[in-house]
DNA sequence: TTCATTTATCGAATATCGTCGATTTACGAT
DNA sequence: ATCGTAAATCGACGATATTCGATAAATGAA
């Protein structure tokens, strides 16, 4: 009668991946640029350590929130707009609407 | 140039509270019973210990998502429509729109 | 007041998370 | 092949979070 808990696991994992205040500024960032930024740049641009935002972005990219592509010797990483539109709401998670995964939205 | 820390922080309070599966079956419990409940019924239902339940429902309480009222001995629960609509999407965060304070929203 | 019931809080064990520095890997240039 | 740069991974540490059992606080009934 309660929600799945499979479903409860998969809405949760989606709001856990906005849920720290480095990944969503990393995610703005991205966002603000339209353009693909590198690693170097989001490092400079955020003010945490190498291998803090490069551990953040492998989370954002594991939800497909942002799109990696290997240029010569550097990662770009782009906001993906798909991924953005079918994050669930909070109106999505009380009326136990289809769990959109990750993978499935691009 | 980025998006502020305390914004930021606003954004990411948001979606911790979401951000864990017993949370979200609670949340989901309370939104389909529309009618309130006690902690008692939410612990037959969600299959947690009872302390557990009491925990989760102060965090989400805290951000004014769930709304207690004192019947009795009891504690009744129930979804805050307002809190769930003004909840922030993922499209908010990209576009760094204001960021709705939880107390503010009721 | 005393008792029974319901909920909140406390204390502790465990697990997860965020961050850093150091190392390793990947890639291009020399 | 060697070097240099960029990014990913590793190992560790402290901070937070989740969960539980036990206890305390609140409330109504006897």
């Amino acid at each position: 009668m309660p929600l799945p808990r499979a479903d409860a696991e998969e809405y949760a994992s989606w709001f856990r991946a906005l849920a720290d205040a480095t990944r969503i500024q990393i995610v703005s960032l991205l966002a603000r640029r339209r353009a693909p930024m590198s690693v170097g740049e989001i490092v400079a641009a955020s003010g945490v350590g190498q291998s803090t935002v490069s551990h953040h972005l492998k989370i954002l990219a594991e939800v497909r929130f942002v799109l990696v592509e290997r240029q010569g010797t550097s990662s770009l990483y782009r906001i993906n707009e798909n991924c953005v539109s079918c994050f669930p709401t909070a109106a999505d998670v009380v009326m136990g609407n289809p769990v959109p995964s990750a993978p499935t939205c691009e």
